[in-house]
DNA sequence: GCGACAG
DNA sequence: ATCTTGTCGC
Protein backbone atom coordinates (compact mmCIF):
# COMPACT_ATOMS: atom_id res chain seq x y z
CA UNK A 1 0.00 0.00 0.00
CA UNK A 2 1.31 3.69 -1.04
CA UNK A 3 1.07 6.42 0.95
CA UNK A 4 -1.16 8.27 -2.04
CA UNK A 5 -4.07 5.39 -1.53
CA UNK A 6 -3.14 5.59 1.83
CA UNK A 7 -3.67 9.16 1.53
CA UNK A 8 -6.79 8.64 -0.50
CA UNK A 9 -8.33 6.83 2.42
CA UNK A 10 -7.62 9.32 4.65
CA UNK A 11 -9.66 11.90 2.53
CA UNK A 12 -12.75 9.40 2.51
CA UNK A 13 -12.62 8.90 6.05
CA UNK A 14 -12.60 12.55 6.86
CA UNK A 15 -15.52 13.21 5.86
CA UNK A 16 -17.24 11.32 8.44
CA UNK A 17 -15.47 13.46 11.06
CA UNK A 18 -17.93 14.97 13.11
CA UNK A 19 -16.58 18.76 14.49
CA UNK A 20 -19.32 19.40 17.38
CA UNK A 21 -20.01 18.18 20.54
CA UNK A 22 -21.58 14.97 20.32
CA UNK A 23 -21.67 13.45 23.74
CA UNK A 24 -23.40 13.19 26.96
CA UNK A 25 -21.69 13.74 30.31
CA UNK A 26 -18.37 13.01 30.63
CA UNK A 27 -17.70 10.43 33.46
CA UNK A 28 -14.64 8.52 32.25
CA UNK A 29 -12.05 9.66 29.53
CA UNK A 30 -9.16 7.67 28.60
CA UNK A 31 -5.35 8.36 27.60
CA UNK A 32 -3.64 6.80 24.27
CA UNK A 33 -0.41 5.79 23.48
CA UNK A 34 1.63 3.03 21.84
CA UNK A 35 5.47 2.56 22.96
CA UNK A 36 8.31 0.64 20.63
CA UNK A 37 11.02 -1.83 21.62
CA UNK A 38 14.09 -1.32 18.20
CA UNK A 39 14.73 -4.60 16.66
CA UNK A 40 15.81 -6.22 13.51
CA UNK A 41 12.83 -5.45 10.82
CA UNK A 42 9.83 -4.55 12.47
CA UNK A 43 9.41 -3.16 16.25
CA UNK A 44 7.89 -4.89 18.88
CA UNK A 45 5.49 -2.20 20.67
CA UNK A 46 3.18 -2.00 23.23
CA UNK A 47 -0.30 -0.04 23.56
CA UNK A 48 -1.72 1.16 26.68
CA UNK A 49 -5.21 2.88 27.77
CA UNK A 50 -5.64 3.96 30.46
CA UNK A 51 -8.58 5.18 31.70
CA UNK A 52 -9.63 8.10 34.20
CA UNK A 53 -13.02 9.32 36.05
CA UNK A 54 -13.70 12.86 35.36
CA UNK A 55 -13.46 15.34 36.35
CA UNK A 56 -11.57 13.76 39.57
CA UNK A 57 -8.80 12.00 37.03
CA UNK A 58 -8.59 8.86 39.68
CA UNK A 59 -7.55 5.82 37.42
CA UNK A 60 -10.24 3.31 36.85
CA UNK A 61 -8.95 0.85 34.60
CA UNK A 62 -6.36 0.22 32.17
CA UNK A 63 -5.18 -2.39 29.00
CA UNK A 64 -1.92 -2.63 27.57
CA UNK A 65 -1.73 -4.71 24.76
CA UNK A 66 2.02 -5.73 23.24
CA UNK A 67 2.14 -6.75 19.71
CA UNK A 68 4.36 -6.12 16.58
CA UNK A 69 4.25 -2.74 14.80
CA UNK A 70 5.04 -3.56 10.91
CA UNK A 71 4.23 -0.22 9.70
CA UNK A 72 6.93 2.43 9.39
CA UNK A 73 6.82 5.92 10.34
CA UNK A 74 5.60 8.83 7.73
CA UNK A 75 4.97 12.07 8.94
CA UNK A 76 1.10 12.54 7.87
CA UNK A 77 0.44 8.43 8.18
CA UNK A 78 1.10 8.25 12.08
CA UNK A 79 -2.37 6.53 12.64
CA UNK A 80 -1.49 3.51 10.27
CA UNK A 81 1.36 2.68 12.81
CA UNK A 82 -0.40 3.19 15.89
CA UNK A 83 -4.28 2.59 15.80
CA UNK A 84 -4.00 -1.40 15.16
CA UNK A 85 -2.54 -2.21 18.42
CA UNK A 86 -4.49 0.60 20.28
CA UNK A 87 -7.50 -1.07 18.83
CA UNK A 88 -6.67 -4.61 20.13
CA UNK A 89 -6.47 -2.33 23.85
CA UNK A 90 -9.51 -0.79 23.17
CA UNK A 91 -11.24 -3.54 23.13
CA UNK A 92 -10.39 -5.27 26.11
CA UNK A 93 -11.30 -2.48 28.38
CA UNK A 94 -13.97 -3.81 30.29
CA UNK A 95 -15.91 -0.21 30.36
CA UNK A 96 -16.07 1.65 27.07
CA UNK A 97 -15.03 5.15 27.63
CA UNK A 98 -16.82 8.54 27.10
CA UNK A 99 -13.76 9.76 25.29
CA UNK A 100 -10.28 9.26 24.50
CA UNK A 101 -7.32 11.49 24.45
CA UNK A 102 -4.46 10.91 22.01
CA UNK A 103 -0.65 11.04 22.01
CA UNK A 104 -0.97 13.11 18.44
CA UNK A 105 -3.37 15.41 15.70
CA UNK A 106 -6.43 15.33 15.88
CA UNK A 107 -7.56 18.10 12.76
CA UNK A 108 -4.03 19.72 12.81
CA UNK A 109 -3.16 16.94 10.02
CA UNK A 110 -2.65 18.15 5.66
CA UNK A 111 -6.01 16.03 5.14
CA UNK A 112 -7.44 16.60 8.33
CA UNK A 113 -7.10 13.23 9.42
CA UNK A 114 -4.87 12.76 11.97
CA UNK A 115 -4.38 9.80 14.47
CA UNK A 116 -7.10 11.34 16.62
CA UNK A 117 -9.54 11.65 13.99
CA UNK A 118 -8.59 8.29 12.67
CA UNK A 119 -9.08 6.14 15.79
CA UNK A 120 -12.76 8.22 16.60
CA UNK A 121 -14.02 7.45 13.30
CA UNK A 122 -12.67 3.44 13.89
CA UNK A 123 -13.93 3.02 17.03
CA UNK A 124 -16.78 5.39 16.90
CA UNK A 125 -16.28 7.59 20.21
CA UNK A 126 -14.89 11.05 20.72
CA UNK A 127 -11.54 11.84 20.64
CA UNK A 128 -9.13 14.73 21.01
CA UNK A 129 -5.65 14.92 19.33
CA UNK A 130 -2.93 16.66 21.65
CA UNK A 131 0.72 16.41 20.72
CA UNK A 132 3.79 17.52 21.91
CA UNK A 133 4.91 18.87 18.83
CA UNK A 134 3.76 20.39 15.67
CA UNK A 135 3.05 17.94 12.70
CA UNK A 136 1.60 21.24 10.66
CA UNK A 137 0.18 24.97 10.86
CA UNK A 138 0.94 28.01 11.84
CA UNK A 139 0.45 29.90 15.20
CA UNK A 140 1.64 33.08 17.21
CA UNK A 141 3.53 32.80 19.89
CA UNK A 142 1.50 33.91 22.99
CA UNK A 143 2.37 34.84 27.15
CA UNK A 144 3.09 31.23 28.68
CA UNK A 145 0.49 31.34 30.91
CA UNK A 146 -1.76 28.55 32.28
CA UNK A 147 -4.84 28.32 29.68
CA UNK A 148 -3.33 30.61 27.53
CA UNK A 149 -4.09 29.84 23.88
CA UNK A 150 -3.46 30.87 19.97
CA UNK A 151 -5.41 29.48 17.10
CA UNK A 152 -3.19 26.91 15.08
CA UNK A 153 -3.78 27.64 11.29
CA UNK A 154 -3.77 25.74 8.00
CA UNK A 155 -4.93 26.68 4.94
CA UNK A 156 -6.75 29.99 6.39
CA UNK A 157 -8.67 27.62 8.84
CA UNK A 158 -8.38 26.78 12.63
CA UNK A 159 -7.53 23.90 12.88
CA UNK A 160 -6.68 23.93 16.52
CA UNK A 161 -5.37 25.52 19.40
CA UNK A 162 -1.74 25.32 20.68
CA UNK A 163 -2.38 25.83 24.55
CA UNK A 164 -0.18 26.61 27.21
CA UNK A 165 -1.23 24.11 30.41
CA UNK A 166 1.47 25.25 32.98
CA UNK A 167 3.49 28.46 33.12
CA UNK A 168 6.21 28.68 31.69
CA UNK A 169 6.11 25.59 29.69
CA UNK A 170 6.26 25.18 26.19
CA UNK A 171 2.17 24.71 24.36
CA UNK A 172 0.54 21.56 23.40
CA UNK A 173 -1.12 21.28 20.20
CA UNK A 174 -4.56 20.71 20.67
CA UNK A 175 -7.27 19.77 17.44
CA UNK A 176 -10.67 17.85 17.48
CA UNK A 177 -10.60 14.29 16.62
CA UNK A 178 -13.99 13.28 16.44
CA UNK A 179 -17.09 14.05 18.33
CA UNK A 180 -16.01 17.38 19.87
CA UNK A 181 -15.42 21.08 19.25
CA UNK A 182 -12.16 23.18 18.72
CA UNK A 183 -12.65 25.04 21.88
CA UNK A 184 -14.10 22.46 23.67
CA UNK A 185 -10.75 20.21 22.97
CA UNK A 186 -9.13 23.11 24.82
CA UNK A 187 -11.42 22.91 27.40
CA UNK A 188 -11.06 19.45 28.55
CA UNK A 189 -7.43 19.10 28.31
CA UNK A 190 -6.86 21.73 30.03
CA UNK A 191 -9.03 20.23 32.88
CA UNK A 192 -6.79 17.18 32.33
CA UNK A 193 -3.88 18.51 32.84
CA UNK A 194 -3.52 20.06 35.76
CA UNK A 195 -0.07 19.33 37.82
CA UNK A 196 2.33 18.40 33.90
CA UNK A 197 2.19 20.00 31.13
CA UNK A 198 1.14 16.58 29.95
CA UNK A 199 -2.73 15.48 30.55
CA UNK A 200 -2.81 12.88 33.31
CA UNK A 201 -4.69 10.31 30.93
CA UNK A 202 -1.77 10.25 28.50
CA UNK A 203 0.94 10.99 30.96
CA UNK A 204 -0.31 7.39 32.40
CA UNK A 205 -0.74 5.31 29.38
CA UNK A 206 2.70 6.51 28.35
CA UNK A 207 4.18 5.63 31.30
CA UNK A 208 2.66 1.87 31.27
CA UNK A 209 3.14 1.39 27.71
CA UNK A 210 7.40 2.14 27.95
CA UNK A 211 7.17 -0.38 31.02
CA UNK A 212 5.42 -2.80 29.19
CA UNK A 213 8.10 -2.56 26.26
CA UNK A 214 11.14 -2.84 29.03
CA UNK A 215 11.57 0.76 28.62
CA UNK A 216 12.40 1.28 32.13
C1' DG B 1 15.24 21.22 -6.03
C1' DC B 2 14.92 22.69 -0.80
C1' DG B 3 13.09 22.43 3.69
C1' DA B 4 9.49 20.51 7.04
C1' DC B 5 8.03 16.53 9.07
C1' DA B 6 2.76 13.93 15.13
C1' DG B 7 5.32 9.43 17.13
C1' DA C 1 9.45 7.15 19.08
C1' DT C 2 14.33 5.24 20.45
C1' DC C 3 19.45 5.64 21.15
C1' DT C 4 22.27 7.96 25.27
C1' DT C 5 25.36 11.41 29.95
C1' DG C 6 25.67 14.81 31.97
C1' DT C 7 23.76 18.90 33.48
C1' DC C 8 21.01 23.19 34.58
C1' DG C 9 17.24 24.50 37.65
C1' DC C 10 13.31 24.45 41.05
Amino acid sequence: MDTASLAAQQQELARRVILSDQFGTLRRIAGCDVSLRKSRKAADGAACIAVFSFPELVRLEMAVVRGRVEFPYIPGFLSFRELPLLSEAFAQLRQRPDLLILDGQGLAHPRRFGLACHAGVALDIPTIGCAKSLLCGEWKPFALRRGNRSPLMLDGEKVGYAVCTRDGVKPLFVSPGHRVSRDTAVEIVLRCATRYRVPEPIRCAHAESRRAVGQT
